[in-house]
DNA sequence: CAACGGACCTGCCTGC
DNA sequence: TGCAGGCAGGTCCGTT
């Protein structure tokens, strides 16, 4: 589900809600999630005050005044801030009670997320150090996707995805980002020229930005802070639309599975 | 290194 | 109606 846009959103929707709460109560339901939640995860919370929240890649940082909650909404992941004691549905795995009297709730039904504590600079945890620049930090462009690719045999859909290379971009905007260059998604990686590559880094740009700025794309379960969906959706050209026509030629939109993905394109608009 | 498949989970949809 | 199979927004890990 969360790919950048959609943890972007849940860090805007967050913020005013979470910096400068104070846990109370930490009630864990289910602590097996992709890695199993800290079994000290009350002792270690409770007393703390978030003071910030930022995003790396599609992790959300949970800064506290010493140390930071790391957490990763895997597939299926949302976090809510709920009133403290509302009945948890199913899936509702972790409630952090503030003393102000709002709870902040992580539903997961897959439950390949994440939810981990670090005492030291999130960054140099082993899951975040390294990951490559951030689409939207100026750290990424086209003359840097032009040079990770070259040696690359592989698509060049799966290239983007490697959150080696940038991060944020997952099944849904990869699919967007190459339509929108006019890339075709089964092209080897390491034979892209440069000029392409600039476009498809502007897309990349672009297809996230817009999806931020639409509350990002609510497919199934994905939902904001506050409950409501994202509705890039309604703008994806490609994604989810096999057969359709492709909104720029007609031409049915094509399927095909890439790095075990479902991946969707033109076939005569991308080349 | 890079590439690939399997693994981790539940829910939902399709087709028999 | 029941059940099997396939698929879903991620990514780590082991094997080639």
């Amino acid at each position: 589900m969360p790919e950048l846009p959609e943890v972007e959103t849940t860090r805007r929707g967050l913020l005013p809600l979470v910096v400068g709460r104070t846990v109370s109560r930490v009630l864990v339901r289910v602590p097996r999630l992709r890695w199993p939640i800290p079994a000290d995860l009350s002792a270690l919370l409770v007393g703390r005050t978030i003071v910030a929240i930022e995003r790396r890649a599609k992790y959300l940082l949970l800064q506290c005044d010493t140390g930071a909650i790391i957490v990763h909404l895997g597939m299926s992941g949302h976090l809510r801030l709920v009133v403290a004691g509302s009945r948890p549905e199913k899936h509702d795995h972790i409630d952090l009670e503030f003393t102000e009297g709002n709870c902040l709730r992580l539903h997961d039904p897959r439950r390949f997320g994440a939810f981990l504590w670090t005492a030291a600079d999130p960054l140099h945890h082993p899951l975040l150090c390294n990951l490559g620049p951030e689409p939207l930090a100026g750290g990424m462009d086209g003359d840097y996707l032009h040079r990770r690719s070259r040696g690359r045999r592989g698509a060049v859909k799966p290239f983007i995805m490697d959150q080696g290379v940038v991060v944020g971009v997952g099944n849904i905007y990869a699919s967007e980002a190459l339509f929108r260059a006019g890339i075709h998604p089964a092209r080897e990686a390491g034979k892209i020229g440069p000029k392409r590559y600039r476009r498809l880094a502007r897309a990349i740009e672009e297809v996230l930005e817009e999806a931020i700025a639409a509350g990002g794309t609510t497919l199934r379960d994905f939902a904001h802070a506050d409950g409501k969906p994202g509705y890039f959706a309604l703008q994806l050209q490609v994604y989810g639309r096999g057969a359709s026509p492709c909104p720029v030629c007609e031409q049915p939109v094509g399927v095909m599975r890439l790095g075990g993905r479902s991946t969707f394109f033109c076939g005569r608009c991308q080349k």
